[in-house]
DNA sequence: AAATCAATTAGATAATCATCTAATTAAATA
DNA sequence: TATTTAATTAGATGATTATCTAATTGATTT
């Protein structure tokens, strides 16, 4: 999604190849022209042309002119610069924008009816918590409701409004005082 | 060509896809099923199944079955082993052996410096065959050098050019035409 | 300026691969 | 045991790409 995600594809895109490999393999000894590499690798010229570039766009070689060849070598600070964004924090927080409700969103869509109420609760867990997070929103943080204002606004996703007002109490979404006080919703 | 290669061939390959780094960057933060990262991906689950297939097939990540669910998880040890790939030495050790015998392979690293040179010629005379073998590669087979062209070859291995010349004709892997004449790679 | 030679670009082809739908498997609950 | 549900496999498709030959470019040497 970010940038660093796209480079570190375009970097691994660049290496994912067998005689790109080599290619690097070779350079990091030594530079050598296009018509050595070909030579070594049983490739014609224009393959290593090829390879060349895509190693080049990503700036892990370079190219230095000398007589008729034009020498490549391997650019060193590419790959520390690499080996730096390939880390668990970074992958990580490239992925720290995304979408994470997604999952949520999906399973509210496919429970529900056109009218928005709930055809069934869920029996998986993973999925009823995530219709509980839904319907929970209906409640406005920092409000007291009595029972029968909750069975009320739970009634409109669906009939079983005791299993609704037990399951978000138990899942901690919701709290109740003592023993037929009212409900609020936790702030989270 | 090698294993090592092929390995590492594989990790890249299962590294280049933008898709299959977001799947990394979100295990890096807590397990997924193949369900709920379908869902953040927006992805169908088969295709969620097959990238994780293929970061599974180079251990990059796990999978622990929970419920109903596969919870997949990423394989930290493999990711941090991944990072160290990305060095000149790593690079090179693993990837220039190319199409050398592990003999071969075993005494040209213990004579090499990190540049690529030579530290010494050996003077056994098995292992000082496994380097000329090693050091005719940089000459394409059916082209004819010069000898000061030469030199500026087996330069960039070992100052004593003389000696690797020498040695070159003597064991047959080069041959030298008349008196002054030119020098060429005998055909393997 | 003409000739030479390495490198690149253009264009074609065959292989690989990401993605989907449909069908099957595997695992867990009722 | 039958049912439910997530995951995988099978099979198809469109996009990407590694590789080749042929043509072009660009730069050096005569």
């Amino acid at each position: 999604m970010t940038d660093t995600n796209a480079e570190l594809v375009a970097v691994f895109k660049a290496l994912a190849d067998a005689n790109r490999l080599k290619i690097i393999g070779l350079l990091a000894r030594q530079p050598y022209s296009v018509e050595q590499l070909a030579a070594l690798l049983n490739l014609k010229p224009p393959t290593v042309s090829h390879h060349l570039a895509k190693l080049s766009e990503v700036g892990l070689v370079g190219a230095k002119a000398e007589g008729y060849y034009s020498m490549y070598y391997l650019e060193e600070s590419a790959l520390k610069k690499t080996r730096l964004l390939f880390s668990k924090q970074d992958l990580s927080a490239a992925v720290a924008d995304m979408d994470m409700d997604a999952y949520d969103r999906k399973v509210v869509k496919d429970y529900s009816l056109a009218n928005g109420r709930l055809k069934t609760l869920p029996a998986q867990r993973k999925k009823l918590d995530a219709i509980l997070r839904y319907v929970v929103k209906s409640f406005d943080p920092g409000r007291r409701y009595g029972e029968k204002e909750v069975n009320d606004i739970l009634g409109r996703f669906n009939n079983d409004t005791a299993t609704l007002r037990r399951e978000l109490v138990g899942s901690g979404l919701m709290r109740r005082e003592g023993g037929g006080g009212d409900y609020w919703r936790v702030e989270t």
